[in-house]
DNA sequence: AAGGGAGCCAACCGCGTCCAT
DNA sequence: TATGGACGCGGTTGGCTCCCT
């Protein structure tokens, strides 16, 4: 399977900076056959540009395409980039589809400038998403308290492992959204991160690619406090607004003093009932819950007996919450 | 004002994959 | 099944701009 030939390599074929008249010429052509483009090796000869195909599709896909979004990136989408990125890691064009407007070069580029400095300066590995060890020389000083509370490495790991090969990118991104959750109930004490994490986990559910409806975390919650019965039933609580203002800061008022709700645990965990889960989205519910079957899996990665185990770490972190 | 370094981003390069034959 | 053309992707480059000295 010999790689062909690129008329790139053509002499007097056009390289470098595209000029207006070119990319006018680019468009009107592309528009004259109602946006469909046809052959992108054709393409040159047919517009009369003295361009590579190659080079003619990037300035589209990347630049002139009328659906491309202008402008700096919001702290949603930031945020979104980075919760694709510890799913599916360097898939700059599975991470484009994303993001309405953006293209994998933007993209791309946006995290080799912007997002992966950050990170380091947070302390995290931008490769891996994992705390850099302390010695790492930290801009500011600082860790995020948030990310070094729950084992989020083996968290997503795992369900990366479990739900990677069988589910679709929009399981993976539940997944992913589970553990901003999970962040968020883990950052006690850390208003900034709980809010930055709520923001994150809502920024994923309001995004146009999620491919289940928002009520359809309050199943996965459910399943979680239930099934896997790791996390302690009254931070789950209607969940769904948690990033709500009132509600944030409803969460605030009970993390302070976590022992002394009003409600037992046991009375929380009815409020999982037909209150959250109204019974028209139940067949949703349902729809969901067998996306998320494979994480049930979960413990079975590894032994509840073993000292280092997945599961074992969760519930110790989880009751220490 | 000028020079140099850093940052940014559009564009290029080459490989992998898909698909028609 | 093998082959080769075409496309798409991810990594890299180079030139422009900005900022600091």
């Amino acid at each position: 399977m010999g790689r062909s030939p690129c008329c790139c390599h053509d002499a007097g074929v056009k390289k470098g900076p595209w000029t207006e008249e070119e990319d006018r010429a680019l468009v009107e052509h592309i528009q004259r056959r109602g946006g469909n483009v046809g052959s992108w090796r054709g393409l040159p000869k047919a517009s009369g540009l003295n361009r590579c195909g190659k080079s003619c599709r990037l300035r589209w896909t990347n630049y002139l395409r009328p659906d491309i979004k202008r402008g700096n990136f919001t702290d949603d989408e930031e945020r979104l980039i980075i919760s694709l990125h510890a799913a599916l890691g360097n898939k700059w064009s599975t991470i484009a589809t994303h993001l309405e407007g953006r293209t994998d070069n933007e993209i791309k580029n946006y995290w080799n400038t912007h997002i992966r400095k950050k990170l380091l300066r947070a302390g995290v590995d931008p490769v891996t998403h994992q705390q850099l060890p302390p010695d790492h020389g930290h801009l500011d000083g600082t860790s995020s308290s948030a990310t070094s509370l729950l084992p989020e490495s083996l968290l997503w790991a795992a369900a990366a492992a479990t739900l990677g090969v069988g589910l679709d990118a929009g399981a993976l991104m539940q997944a992913q959204l589970l553990q901003q959750l999970l962040h968020a109930i883990g950052s006690n004490n850390d208003t900034a991160n709980l809010i930055a994490n709520l923001a994150a986990a809502n920024a994923m559910l309001n995004s146009t690619s999620s491919t289940l409806p928002n009520l359809l975390l309050q199943g996965q919650m459910n399943m979680l406090s239930t099934g896997a019965n790791y996390l302690q039933p009254g931070y789950l609580c209607n969940i769904s607004s948690f990033a709500e203002q009132d509600v944030v800061q409803q969460r605030l008022n009970t993390t302070a003093c976590p022992g002394t709700s009003s409600s037992s645990a046991a009375e929380q965990a009815d409020q999982f009932g037909d209150t959250f889960v109204p019974r028209d989205v139940a067949p949703a519910v349902e729809e969901f819950a067998g996306l998320l079957e494979p994480m049930m899996d979960l413990p079975g990665l590894c032994s509840m007996e073993s000292s280092d185990s997945f599961w074992k770490d969760i519930l110790e972190d989880s009751y220490r919450f």
